[in-house]
DNA sequence: GGTCGGAACTTATCGTCGATAAGGTGGGCC
DNA sequence: GGCCCACCTTATCGACGATAAGTTCCGACC
């Protein structure tokens, strides 16, 4: 009845939720499986590895790596996929800061090139597209990393954030004073994502009119 | 002839820049200090106080908390200061997972406010206001990580990246293989920019429309 | 001029971490 | 019956952040 990496990954991701990634270390996890902590060193060359299968497992849960985008709607999809994206981060504690340290990897790319090529059905040059792509993910990522450090702090924190006395002669942030608080994640999110994509919609119009000019 | 708060954080940033921050330990700055590294502890609470005012000192050089930034040429001060803030986490090793950790204080909200009223002044409603300041601040905390950790990772790599024969069978990536290795930072990173806030531009207009009508 | 206090450090030590080395164990297979 | 190998154990390493308790030294004050 041997370990297989399947569970300890599963196992990794739980404790992950419980501690926090700075919780979850070999011997902890180790005490989970009922086994002692250099045994994990034989399904995973270091805890690196590790934390990338976990990165890879969150992902995709919420991206099935088969979709099949339609290019006539690419701006749904785009800001879909990114929703989808930040719920598989935000479903586990940490989740962005164990996705960061992770590099792409070579069997990605096959996915990409389906976005790419829906992209570019719909009127992108493949370099916009790629740009598109990244630029989305790395809003996400910093989106994700902003909101998941706020909420740790947020709940070891016993007076709320920037309370009306500091906000007292400065009448505009009073006004935005829930953006600032950051009471809203869901919307906030949303509404740069679609300025993000709206702007690409924008570019891409420009960068047509000048290609046929 | 004691320890000046002031050297040590010059003295760990200069660490950082030849450790990078998983070689930033106390012992190791405590030696550069000619120090033992209980001493440190007389000057800050633990290492995340050093580490937040690391990161503070960081940005201070590059963005000087006085600036008045003029309202009819938002678009252009905000892609400046988002350079700016790029430059200076891209200046230190693991700039931006330094800055990352940090929390957002109350001492920084004035010049937030200056910002939000020139933003207002030309145009833009408070929350929008904010919220560009803020989605471009993610899109840059999520470029300058993935950016670092592509460089640190290109430092100790043998064989370059996503090699052609990665890439057969994928035209389109192929196409677009430069943005796909990441050759020209400066160039992506300032494209998702100028997307970003033409997207607010847009927006802005929308809204404005709206208003008025 | 002596002494008193506190700023700024030291030494000693704690518990935890990731990781490696080397040895054990048990089941399948010739 | 014996061997091999997957899988795990025990023992141990060096480094980490952090705390406790003791030491030094300078400047203020009577």
């Amino acid at each position: 009845m041997a370990l297989q990496r399947d569970e300890v990954v599963r196992t990794a991701l739980r404790v992950l939720n419980e501690e926090g990634i700075d919780g979850l270390s070999t011997r902890r996890l180790a005490r989970e499986l009922g086994v002692q902590s250099p045994a994990l060193y034989w399904h995973f060359k270091n805890k690196r590895e590790l934390l990338d299968l976990m990165a890879e497992a969150m992902l995709a849960e919420a991206l099935p790596p088969d979709r099949e985008p339609a290019p006539e709607h690419w701006p749904e999809w785009i800001a879909a996929d990114a929703r989808a994206k930040r719920s598989a981060l935000l479903a586990y504690r940490d989740g962005a800061r164990v996705h960061a340290g992770t590099l792409p990897t070579e069997d990605e790319l096959p996915a990409v090139e389906a976005q790419l090529s829906a992209l570019c059905r719909a009127g992108l040059r493949p370099r916009t597209a790629l740009r598109l792509l990244l630029t989305v993910d790395r809003y996400i990522m910093g989106w994700v990393t902003e909101e998941q450090a706020w909420r740790q702090d947020a709940a070891q924190r016993t007076r709320p954030p920037f309370p009306d006395e500091a906000l007292r002669d400065l009448p505009l942030l009073s006004e935005a004073a829930d953006v600032l608080r950051m009471t809203d994640h869901d919307a906030d999110f949303d509404y740069g994502l679609r300025v993000l994509v709206e702007g690409f919609r924008a570019e891409i119009a420009r960068e047509a009119a000048e290609g046929s000019a």
